[in-house]
DNA sequence: TCTGGGGTCCTAGGACCC
DNA sequence: TCTGGGGTCCTAGGACCC
């Protein structure tokens, strides 16, 4: 029988802030999405004081209540390196490890022996203690089960941050108590489906016959339902699937009405999107750009996307002229812009591009590129870029509170003082 | 004044083919 | 009575996730 474990690391870039300053040990802390726009995540005592995910910040900071909380704008950087970290501390005590986001991990608990409570409770020792982030870990017979477990052991103090569902006996208690929506899978959508059914609990949900549940919720469903009754059909890897997309996509600092500014943004984001292609050593043969005004404001809404195949490439160069052309088919003036984006897919591995095109030298482009990408890691990103991308940059996003990037620049890290 | 970004998977339907 | 059928590939869009 398999035996899966999920651990999470509790208000992860919360914890990720407070790892490098203990003054902020008992303080509420909220980080803040791109463009410091809303709330992403909160310490609990944050939560006491009733701020909420998504909440703005430009109206929550402002209520009385919110005064000594400590706002950070996100710092990903931070975040992904202390993921990394947590990664290793639990690849010493599992055999293997999936990660599944920057703050969940997977863990194959099968044939780990009777005692799970205490090697969970060892794990989340060595991740607080090493790593310096403090997780909840819940386990059971599917990958389904484990993460509800986790749940629970995050929402249910009386837990202390462990949750066995391995015993289906303590599992039917659970299930009858617990909402359908708190299934990892389950939707707005789809909550909003079996309640017209008069599917409430899990237990409801998985005394559905499964052939209605499929025509319900296509294969989809049918897999949780399966999965929540115990029957795994979500295997754990541990080796990485090769990403399918890569998207740089961003609201504008300020509205953008002149072509000039909207051009130098899109071609901005598709110089990332090559970035980050080079640096999974991909190329892509696809690429969609998209803007759109603000849904919010009250300005007309305009909406439009246009994509085409490319040849792959990871070329800057090829990727800003493409973008930038893609971008004049949807560009209607008048309109006061709030997002765009460039999205690529289609992607294949560097050595599969055995074929030369006659638009593009290869060798040249690589060493270019290569060579681009040096000086930028070095000197910061951005130090050499396209022209197209401009030298104003009004529509640049807002990041007002950031921390150091404590881990991976060594101009920040922490100093430490002896008295 | 001010409301995130980046992913995955699945399905339906059209185009095309023999 | 009956006016082809079935397969593949691609794309757009929906739903969900963190």
């Amino acid at each position: 029988m398999p035996l899966f474990a999920l651990i999470d690391g509790n208000s992860f870039y919360c914890s990720c802030q407070r790892a490098f300053e203990p003054r902020l040990r008992r303080l509420p802390v909220v980080v803040l999405s791109n463009n410091d726009g809303c709330a992403i995540a909160r310490t609990r005592e944050a939560k006491l004081i009733g701020i909420k995910m998504g909440d703005p910040w430009h109206m929550a900071r402002k209520r009385p209540e919110t005064k000594p909380v400590v706002w950070y704008s996100s710092n990903y950087a931070l975040y992904a390196d202390m993921s990394r970290r947590m990664f290793q501390v639990l690849s010493g005590h599992v055999p293997r490890v999936e990660p599944y986001s920057i703050d969940e991990m997977f863990l194959d608990y099968t044939g780990m022996g009777a005692d799970l409570h205490g090697l969970s409770r060892r794990i989340q020792q060595a991740v607080l203690h090493e790593a310096k982030i403090p997780t909840c870990v819940g386990w059971g017979p599917t990958k389904t089960i484990a993460k509800l477990a986790n749940g629970l052991a995050k929402d249910h103090a009386e837990l202390d941050g462990l949750c066995d569902l391995t015993d289906p006996a303590v599992r039917a208690v659970w299930y009858a108590r617990t909402e359908i929506g708190d299934v990892w899978g389950i939707g707005r959508q789809t909550v909003e489906k079996l309640r017209r059914e008069g599917i409430q609990t899990i237990a409801d949900f998985i005394a559905m016959d499964p052939r209605k549940t499929r025509d319900m919720l296509t294969v989809v469903g049918g897999r949780i339902q399966a999965e929540l009754r115990g029957q795994s059909c979500l295997p754990l890897s541990d080796v990485a699937s090769a990403r399918k997309s890569v998207a740089a996509t961003r609201t504008f600092g300020r509205l953008v009405m002149e072509w000039s500014d909207m051009r130098e943004a899109v071609a901005h984001y598709a110089s990332r999107a090559a970035e980050k292609l080079r640096s999974d050593g991909l190329y892509a043969g696809h690429m969609s750009v998209f803007l759109q005004t603000n849904p919010h404001n009250g300005d007309p809404w305009y909406s439009n996307q246009h994509s085409s195949a490319i040849e792959p490439t990871n070329d800057t160069r090829a990727l800003v002229k493409r973008a930038t052309r893609l971008l004049a088919k949807l560009w209607r003036p008048g309109h006061r812009y709030f997002k765009a984006g460039v999205i690529l897919t289609d992607l294949s591995p560097a050595g599969m591009q055995a074929v030369m095109f006659a638009s593009q030298n290869p060798e040249m482009s690589e060493r270019v590129m290569a060579a681009m990408d040096i000086i930028n890691a070095r000197y910061g990103r951005g130090m050499v870029r396209t022209a197209s991308t401009g030298i104003q940059q009004t529509w640049e996003t807002r990041q007002a509170l950031l921390s150091a990037r404590y881990t991976t620049r060594l101009s920040e890290i922490v100093g430490v003082r002896s008295w």
